[in-house]
DNA sequence: TGATAAAGCGTTATTATGACATTAAGTAAT
DNA sequence: ATTACTTAATGTCATAATAACGCTTTATCA
C-alpha cells in the first residue's frame, strides 16, 4: 500500500514525502512516498486511510485507488535491501502494492510523522527525481492518473480555500498540467460548467483591482464527480 | 488475479467465465470468472496473461488493469468455502486480486479450458446476475472503467473484423453503452476522428443497399489510444 | 416491377472553441 | 492629488462540434 499525497499551496504541487528510520547510511534516497503492509482486517481504502494516518499524521477525506504494482523485482534493488532488512520480517518476500492517491490543501494539515517515519515533508512534484523502490514510477503513473482524471472531472474541492478567486483556481490547473492557460478562455469555460457560485465578497487589502470569490457549489460539483464531462458521447 | 475478457459477435457484448471443477453440488453459481493466484516470479501483466491461458487456453494480445479488490471477506461466503477447500493450499488465506481486462473478438479464439476450469464459456453481459465470490462488483467495475475508457479512446481494433462497416461499429458502441445512437451524427464523428481508411470494397450478397468497408487507420489510431480526445482541454 | 431493408447523405440551429487586447479597480509612492 | 503599478475582468470573431431530424439510394427477393 502506497499513498501519493498531493499538496497544493496555492503556487506548486506538492507531493507528501516520509523520510524512514535509517541508521545505515549512503543511501541514494531516504525520502519515499509513505506506504506500508496491508493489515489482514483491512480493505484496500482502510489500509491506504491507516498507512497514511501512522506515518505521517493525516487523515484525507478521501483517497482514490489508481493502480496495482507488482513487478517481482520492485523491491529488489541493492540500495533498498537494508531497510528492508530493517523493517520487514521477510525482508525479501515478494510484495505487491496498491496505489492511492489524494489531494489536499497543504495548510490545512499539520504533519506529524510516526511510525518508521522519522520526518515528513512536502517535496514540490517538480524536484523529485529519485525515490526509493519504484516509487517514482507509482508516483508518475498517479499523475498521469490525476491529469486525465482532471480532464474528465472538476478538481479543486478539496484543494481551493473553501472562498478563492478564478486566479486562483486557474493557478491549480495551470500547476497540475503545468502549462500555461489564457485567462479569458479559462473562465469562460469554469463558468459555464455551472459548478461555481459567485459570492459577493471581493479580496481586500491587495495593492490592485480586488478579485470576486467564488465557492464550489457542491451539488453540481458532485453531479459531475459521478458522471464526468464527457464530450465524446452519442 | 480476475481476467474479465469481453467478447463481441457482431451483436452482443460476452463475457467469458468458466466452469470451476467441482464435485460438491449445491453451489448457486458454478461460472465465475478466470482467475487464479499470482507466482512469485512474474509480474502483474504476465500473470493475467498466464492466469487467462491456463484456464481457457487463450492468448490475448493486450490485458489492461482496472482495479485491485481486497474486501477482507470478498472469499469468505459460505457457498464459495467447498471450492476454496477443493483447490486452494490455505483456503481461507486473505487474498487481495487485481482485476485485468481485454477486448476480443470471439469468432477469432477457440475455447479451451484447463486447470480447474472443466468448461469455459461466453455469457452474454446482460444476462449475468450472479457470480461467486466478488465476481459481479469486480465485472461492474470492469464494464464502467470500459464505458470511461470508450468515451475518451477509440475501440475497435480488437473487437471488429479487420474490415468492417460502419454500422458494425455503431452496433459495437451501442453494444458497450446499451443504448442506441443516431446513425447519421455517429458516422460524422467517427469519420471525422480520421482513424479510419475506406476500402473500395463494398458487402455482397446483402438483400439492400451494399455497405462500404472500412478498416483502422493503426497509426492515427494509435495516436489517440495514447492521447485520448479530450475536449475539456485548455 | 414493386416491396423491402439497410446504407448513406445533408441541413439547420445552437453551442463550444481558440486566438487575441483592452479597460477597471484597487493600493502605494511621490 | 497625481501617477505608477498590479492584477481582475470583460468581449469579439471566425471556426468547429453538436443534436435533431427526413429523404434518397442500391441492392435482393417475390
Amino acid at each position: 500500500m502506497d499513498c501519493v499525497i498531493f499538496g497544493f499551496n496555492g503556487d506548486q504541487i506538492h507531493v507528501l514525502l516520509i523520510d524512514r528510520e535509517n541508521q545505515l547510511k549512503n543511501v541514494i534516497s531516504e525520502y519515499a512516498l509513505p506506504g506500508n503492509l496491508i493489515s489482514d482486517d483491512e480493505n484496500l481504502d482502510m489500509a491506504a486511510e491507516r498507512v497514511l494516518k501512522e506515518l505521517t499524521g493525516l487523515s484525507v477525506i478521501y483517497l482514490e485507488q489508481f493502480g496495482a504494482f507488482g513487478d517481482p523485482d520492485r523491491i529488489k534493488k541493492k540500495e533498498d535491501q537494508p531497510w528492508l532488512k530493517a523493517v520487514r520480517s521477510i525482508p525479501n518476500a515478494r510484495v505487491i502494492t496498491v496505489g492511492y492517491y489524494s489531494l489536499i490543501r497543504m495548510s490545512d494539515y499539520e504533519l506529524n510523522p510516526s511510525s518508521f517515519a522519522k520526518n515528513a515533508k512536502w517535496m514540490p512534484l517538480n524536484s523529485i527525481k529519485k525515490l526509493p523502490f519504484d516509487h517514482l514510477k507509482i508516483l508518475n503513473n498517479s499523475i498521469e492518473y490525476l491529469r486525465s482524471n482532471t480532464k474528465i472531472k472538476p478538481i479543486g474541492y478539496n484543494l481551493l480555500p473553501e472562498k478563492f478567486t478564478l486566479n486562483q483556481m486557474q493557478k491549480l490547473y495551470e500547476a497540475i498540467f503545468d502549462k500555461k492557460i489564457d485567462n479569458r478562455n479559462f473562465r469562460r469555460k469554469i463558468i459555464n460548467l455551472n459548478i461555481l457560485d459567485k459570492l459577493g465578497e471581493k479580496q481586500s487589502g491587495v495593492a490592485h483591482k480586488p478579485a470576486n470569490y467564488y465557492k464550489f457549489n457542491k451539488e453540481r460539483y458532485e453531479t459531475y464527480l459521478e458522471r464526468g464531462f464527457f464530450k465524446f458521447e452519442f
